[in-house]
DNA sequence: TCGAGTTGTATAGATCAATAGACAATGAAA
DNA sequence: TTTCATTGTCTATTGATCTATACAACTCGA
């Protein structure tokens, strides 16, 4: 490897496929910083001229995919220095039978909270219905939350629990800001996840407005239930995670963190 | 909305989002191919009218949406007569302490084989020797692997043994077919899965050509450390999955299933 | 202050993506 | 056979994307 040029072992654009350049050069880019290759130590990026050159295009195809990573609060421009970054490496995000949301992002962001918004009360779908053990049509609260680091969105779970048990969880979960001490309240001391399903496809219109990503960018959901100390399960949630800001890791206890 | 229409919760196509619409339609109808909402029991896509009124486009959109899908060999358009799938719903790969690639997909499929690529000797980048706890620069056998089912291909692995302990584990893996039996060879009784990351990202060209993809779509990178019954991590191994035929779920022992 | 390096703006032409409408060709059922 | 539903082909038009070239505006260090 020649020092310039190359700088990586990425895909090259390819056309024809029905993905415009820039737009193919946007993911590209955010990828690289998501996975570091990309951009110095000040989070500058190289400049325009140069970036057209590596990927064979003109320069105006770039300033099209820079913009559109501006809008997305991932890059930017100043006119006359140059082109920045904000944000370099993927959250690592811990899935393992004592996964909690609030903890295991730890100290790998500045800045991190959960936005609650208020659940409501709504007839379970029979999936629903039989993650939770319930009949199906039983009331379930359903509560909303969005996890932010550094002021960016990295992750949107939709939860549901037993209405019958937990009456107003969304409450507690507000007021609490930490769902471990909200199912305190309720009498759960502890709990355990039980199994977590992980699916990726790209974002859909909603997950653009909730995660603020453009589309073409990739989410990661997770479907997970929760369960009590008996083994009852109590929580079923679907969180969405945008691919190129987190990223999942399984530990198997028993093995490396025995906790 | 009566019976046919709109069938599911996807959809809303964007425009001038970077994305032509007749990609947007295409993976589209892939997931909801994989999903199983779309197409009835004899694996018949609704008619090119239909569907182009259904995403609000005009018959030609939806006629470069299904030649792409053809192309892939997910469609098949016969004259006269309508538009056919091939498979319907996606995969699901368990990941757990007791992973086994051979295992796990059951009996999902009607056919599963796996192509061995014979090992490389080389040296290990430092991602590796970390991994297996060797001195960086340690040698290392890379095997590749393919694994398909009905003939499609659903997953392409890289592992990496010690090159010391594991000398022949390409060739033992080819003629045993199967890792576990290749293990014993070396005395490797039982072993465990000590940990798995997971990412997603788009397919670049390397995915589109070993998993028969289009350029587009979604893979699932799996970043797996196998121990055996010492605790000693002997395999690293990455694999990608396409993700509208494959999803992974993960299971805690000691609560839903129990082996 | 000057010049090199950078991002921002403008204009024009070429190619791709999407629409519109019309009709041909095939298969299946009345 | 006739009719209908379906996929296949053709032509023309509009707008989005990409290229090419030029120059303006801004920052920073010599």
């Amino acid at each position: 490897m020649t020092g310039a040029g190359t700088t990586g072992k990425r895909r090259a654009i390819q056309r024809g496929v029905g993905v415009a350049l820039w737009r193919q050069i946007a993911d590209d880019i955010r990828g690289g910083l998501a996975a570091g290759t990309l951009a110095g130590a000040e989070g500058r990026l190289p400049p325009e001229a140069a970036l057209a050159e590596r990927f064979g295009v003109n320069r105006h195809t770039v300033r099209a995919a820079i913009a559109a990573l501006a809008h997305e609060g991932v890059l930017h421009p100043v006119h006359g220095r140059g082109t920045f970054a904000r944000r370099q490496k993927r959250l690592v995000y811990p899935i393992g039978e004592r996964t909690r949301f609030s903890t295991g992002l730890g100290s790998q962001a500045r800045e991190r909270h959960t936005d609650i918004f208020a659940g409501v009360q709504e007839s379970a779908s029979t999936e629903i219905a039989k993650a939770l053990g319930l009949e199906a049509g039983s009331k379930v609260i359903r509560v909303e939350a969005r996890g932010s680091a550094d002021g960016v969105p990295v992750s949107r779970a939709t939860s549901w629990f037993d209405a019958q048990r937990f009456p107003t969880i969304a409450e507690a979960y507000a007021d609490a800001g930490s769902l471990s001490a909200a199912l305190r309240k309720f009498g759960v001391e502890d709990y355990l996840r039980a199994s977590t399903r992980i699916e990726a496809r790209h974002a859909d219109e909603a997950d653009a407005r909730d995660l603020r990503l453009s589309p073409g960018a990739v989410v990661i959901v997770t479907h997970a239930i929760n369960v009590d100390m008996k083994g009852d399960p109590f929580q079923y949630s679907r969180t969405r995670f945008p691919a190129d800001r987190v990223e999942l890791v399984v530990e198997s206890q028993g093995k490396t963190t025995v906790d």
